[in-house]
DNA sequence: CCTCTATGGTCAAGCTGCTTGACTATGTTG
DNA sequence: CAACATAGTCAAGCAGCTTGACCATAGAGG
């Protein structure tokens, strides 16, 4: 592969992750809940039994300080509440309300809907071959915006 | 495909993205260039014979206003300089320079250096599946920030 | 040919989401 | 219990974008 294309690989991946991420926010409004898509980061991790404001801000790869006013306008939006910590007082566990859980399953729905459409381009096997090989070069650590 | 399975497949996509932006402006930098990841978009843009900042800003998906102020930023560090647009006295032709073009071709070899890398994780032939349908489902329209 | 409206570009002000730095409260270790 | 580490917040600042206002030139219709 030359240069030359794996520039335009990169182009048409980062073009397609734009494109995904407008969709899924689109779709999350069309909904009833108002949200940027960091949101929909944020809850993946806080699915399981919530995180401390720190761990959050790991997950999404910002501060603990950008998570923290994260938290805070989720909680005003009332989709999030920090409740004490168990065996630490110092921290708080930001725990999913039920408009959260809510709004995760639109979130879903909307990705869905997204993804379905891909499907219909591509045809049903190669969007699973599609999935296969995201899964295998998606990075582990934090998740970052891309520009 | 379940839902959550599409929100993870969306998360995949975006981390992947994510991982490429960065590497991409890490090598780029490495090469002894400064830039933002979006400097390789407005490059691609401006690479066959210039644009107006009118034009640029509707590839980058950004106000004319924002595009100009890259254009700004752009002339500053000597990638691209503004000529007279013939035929347009009010517009201005903004091309590369001999250093911005230098600065492509580092940011072609940085993202071949990355897409090398899933090359050894996917094997060349996904890799060539992969490219296909990324070309597929990418957007035509403007390139956008993912979040 | 001349007005009227559309378009390319810039300037200025403001906003959003992040950063860094400083600080308090609590936990942990020797 | 002293010393250091960690969770969280407050405050200030900054980068990159937006909206709004404006000027210069282009293009269309009388």
């Amino acid at each position: 592969m030359q240069n030359s294309e794996a520039l335009a690989l990169s182009a048409a991946l980062l073009a397609a992750a734009g494109e995904l991420a407008r969709r899924i926010d689109d779709g999350v409004a069309a909904r009833g809940f108002e949200g940027r898509p960091s949101y929909g980061f944020a809850f993946t991790r806080l699915a399981r039994g919530g995180a401390t404001v720190t761990e959050l801000g790991v997950h999404l790869g910002v501060t603990k300080q950008a998570a923290s006013q994260l938290v805070d306008e989720l909680v005003r939006k009332g989709y999030v509440e920090r409740l004490p910590h168990p065996g630490d007082a110092r921290a708080r566990l930001i725990v999913l309300t039920e408009r959260g859980r809510e709004c995760t399953r639109a979130a879903e729905e909307a990705a869905a809907e997204a993804v379905r459409a891909w499907g219909e381009v591509l045809g049903e096997d190669q969007l699973d071959s599609l999935r296969d090989q995201l899964a295998r070069i998606a990075p582990s650590g934090p998740i970052r915006p891309v520009w």
